[in-house]
DNA sequence: CCGCATTTGTGCGTATGTATT
DNA sequence: AAATACATACGCACAAATGCG
C-alpha cells in the first residue's frame, strides 16, 4: 500500500475515533509531515482524499479543518426529523415562521385525499441541526381533521409533538418522492448556502389510522444532510 | 485562474466538443505538459480533476483514456431498472460504454468490504427511457468474486445474466444513499441537459448471500426522473 | 492600519517503481 | 527484452491568504 494512502487511513481512523474534533484544525501539514516522515506533498496528497470525501476541508492561510459530517437522514415508515437527528446524536431544532390557514389547491388535496379547496393549515420554517439550518420545510395539514392545530403549533417545535396534542399521537409516512432542484437566492439566503447550489427535495405523505395527516414539502441543503434507505432494517 | 485550472477547463472543452472522442487516448503526459509548457506534474493536477469528475481515466503504462466510449456494444438492462421502467409503460434501456479492471479507493472498499486497493471491474454507461438519457451509472464489482465478469459482459451483454454467470444468480438492494449534486458539462453533454442543472446521486450498494457484488452510483438527470418510496408495498 | 510570521496553494525539478505495450 | 507511460515520492521555491501583535 502506498504511504498517501496508509497516511489517509490512519487519519480517517483518528477522526473516526473522535481524535479530532469536528471543527477543530489539524496540526500544519509539515508538522504532520514531520509525524508520518514523508515530503509536505505526500501528506497533502492523503488530506487531498480524505478532504474529497467531505472529512476535512483547508482553507489557505489558515489551516486544516475537520468538517461536520452530513447528517445521515434514514428513510422509511418512521422517518421523523426529531427522532431521525436525535439517533444520529446531533441537535435537532424546528423553527416555524409562519402558519397560516387557507383552502388547498389540487396537489394538495391528492396527497391529503380531501377535497379540492378544503381548508388546510399550512406552516412553514427551518430546520436545523447543531443550529445550522440543514432545510426549508412546508407542511400542509387538514384542517377539518386539526381544528386547533394553529394555536399548539405556534408554541411547539416539534410537528410530532404538536400532532400528538391535536389528537393524532401517532402516525407513519406513507410516501415520500425525491427529487433534485437548484437553490434559487431566496432559498439559498434562508439556508445560508450560495446560490445555485444542489438541493435534495422531499415529498412526504403522513397517515395516521389510514387517513392523511401531513403532506411536507423539504427543501435540505444536500451538502449538509444525505439521505439514507436501509432496506435490512424495515 | 491557475495553471491546472485553465489546462483542466481546456480539456473538458475539448472533450466536451468531441475534439477527443470517448474511449480514445490522450496524448502522453509529457506530450500535454509540453503543449501547455507546463510542468507534468501540473498537467497531472488537471488530468486528476477531470479523471475526478469521470471525464477521465488512466491506467498505469497504458495512457490516458476519455472516459465513456461510444457504442461499441450494446448490454442488456438491469432487471430492476428495466422492470421500473416498463411498469411505467416506458421504454427502458442500458448502455455500457466501458469496463475496466482497476484497483478500488477506499469508499468502494467500505463500500463493499473488501479490502483497499483489492481489483474491481467497473463498468459504466448510460441509462435511457423511451430512448432519452436519464442517468450516467458506474457500477463496481469486486474482482475477486468474479474473476471473469468482464469477459462475460462482452459475451452477454448482459449485467444480470453475467452475474448469473459468475455464480450470483440473485442479489438485492441493501443500502441506497441519496444527495443532490449540480450537473457539470461533462454530465450534461452525456445526459443532454444544461450544464448547472441538477442531478439526483444515488449511492447503492447490492449484496448476495450476506456479500456485497456491486456497489453503483448513479446520476439522474432530474428533471426527467422522480424516485419513489412507497412504505405501503414493501 | 501596518507589518510580519504562519499556513496553505501552486509549480518545477528529479528520481524510482511498476504495469503495459 | 526493451521502450513507453503512469504512480509514487522527495526537495525546493514562491505566491496568496490568514491571523496576530
Amino acid at each position: 500500500m502506498s504511504l498517501w494512502q496508509s497516511i489517509a487511513d490512519t487519519l480517517r481512523a483518528e477522526i473516526a475515533r473522535g481524535m479530532w474534533r469536528p471543527g477543530t484544525r489539524l496540526p500544519p501539514e509539515a508538522e504532520l509531515a514531520a509525524r508520518f516522515g514523508v515530503n509536505r506533498h505526500t501528506l497533502r496528497h492523503a488530506t487531498k482524499v480524505l478532504a474529497d470525501e467531505g472529512l476535512l476541508y483547508s482553507r489557505r492561510g489558515a489551516g486544516v479543518f475537520v468538517s461536520a459530517a452530513p447528517v445521515e437522514y434514514k428513510l422509511g415508515e418512521k422517518a421523523q426529523f426529531h427522532r431521525n437527528i436525535e439517533l444520529a446524536g446531533r441537535v435537532p431544532n424546528r423553527r416555524i415562521d409562519s402558519v397560516v390557514t387557507r383552502s388547498c389547491d389540487t396537489a394538495e388535496a391528492q396527497g391529503l385525499q380531501i377535497a379540492a379547496g378544503a381548508p388546510v393549515h399550512v406552516a412553514e420554517g427551518v430546520a436545523s441541526v447543531d443550529h445550522r439550518p440543514v432545510a426549508i420545510f412546508r407542511a400542509v395539514f387538514p384542517a377539518d381533521m386539526l381544528p386547533d392545530l394553529p394555536k399548539v403549533l405556534s408554541g411547539e417545535g416539534s410537528i410530532t409533538r404538536a400532532l400528538a396534542q391535536s389528537g393524532v399521537p401517532e402516525y407513519k409516512r406513507a410516501t415520500t418522492r425525491l427529487k433534485a432542484t437548484i437553490a434559487d437566492e431566496a432559498q439559498a439566503a434562508r439556508l445560508q448556502i450560495d446560490p445555485g447550489g444542489p438541493l435534495l427535495r422531499t415529498e412526504a405523505v403522513n397517515i395516521a389510522k389510514g387517513r392523511p395527516v401531513e403532506r411536507s414539502i423539504v427543501w435540505w441543503a444536500s451538502e449538509r444532510v444525505t439521505m439514507v434507505l436501509d432496506n435490512q432494517d424495515s
